[in-house]
DNA sequence: ATGGCATAATTGTTATGA
């Protein structure tokens, strides 16, 4: 089984790139991030085509998030309580196995407003989670985290965002969610490895590899067993008009 | 210290991203 998170970042800009992608990787499930789409406008029916089913929660310009699966999808959750006008979360179930796609906030700068809304929609976050009965049931959460866990998931944690990211308070939340029992598969399969998944449009900064590991999959102990292989798809961040972040695909063993 | 690039609202400029 093949589990792909990308932020795909507009489902209208890159609408081709993304269906060629999809067509071409066939993963089984893809959970997206940064659609930019009101549910009106989702290409539900350009990816029922290519044998895909869609769940979705967007809005206007900014965030939005989805599940696509070959296989049937239910259970649909959407929204994060306390936060439900910022489309960032939504859930469902595919074969067997719960899912969450997360586009945790930027934060901007820190000490900024924003900077405060991503530490609350992660501590809410944090607070949710426990009620899908965590850690002894098959769940993937998988998103853009906004979150650099560790010094080796930054080409330079000293120059990155002016401290987002990288933030002892942003760490601390992201290792709050791996003490629910959450695992981050790549880093668990690579421990020393440094990849990363984001690339800044500007200063040439993919050609000078200086990015950041923010896109992640977290599992819970029974998934985390059939874990074999986390890829990185550096070559969709080659291509005209791509996204800035890459999509990381999650294999699991049947 | 700042800018750089991209998208989406709009048509000249602003908000946002990480």
């Amino acid at each position: 089984m093949k589990i792909t998170t990308w932020n795909v970042n507009s489902i209208h800009a890159r609408k081709d790139m993304v269906l060629d992608w999809i067509e071409r990787n066939r993963a089984d499930v893809i959970l997206m991030q940064e659609t930019k789409s009101t549910d009106q406008e989702f290409p539900v029916d350009d990816l029922g085509d290519l044998g895909y089913d869609a769940v979705f929660t967007g809005e206007r310009s900014y965030n939005g998030v989805a599940i696509c699966a070959r296989d049937e999808i239910t259970g649909v959750m959407k929204g994060l309580p306390g936060s439900e006008d910022q489309k960032r979360f939504i859930s469902a179930v595919v074969g067997g196995i719960r899912f969450i796609s997360v586009y945790v906030p930027n934060g901007q700068s820190l000490g900024s407003d924003k900077y405060a809304y991503k530490l609350d929609w992660l501590a809410r976050l944090v607070a949710y989670l426990p009620s899908f009965g965590l850690p002894g049931v098959p769940l993937v959460m998988s998103g853009d985290y906004n979150i650099a866990p560790f010094d080796v998931d930054a080409w330079d944690p000293k120059e990155v965002s002016g401290g987002t990211h990288v933030s002892p308070p942003e760490r601390a939340a992201f290792h709050a969610l791996e003490a629910l029992g959450l695992t981050d598969a790549y880093r668990a399969l690579n421990p020393d490895t440094q990849e990363f998944s984001w690339w800044d449009y500007r200063a040439g900064s993919f050609q000078k590899n200086m990015g950041l590991r923010i896109d992640i999959h977290l599992l819970t102990p029974e998934v985390m067993k059939r874990a074999s292989r986390v890829t990185i798809d550096r070559v969709a961040r080659t291509k005209e008009k791509a996204s800035d972040h890459a999509p990381v695909t999650l294999e699991l063993q049947a």
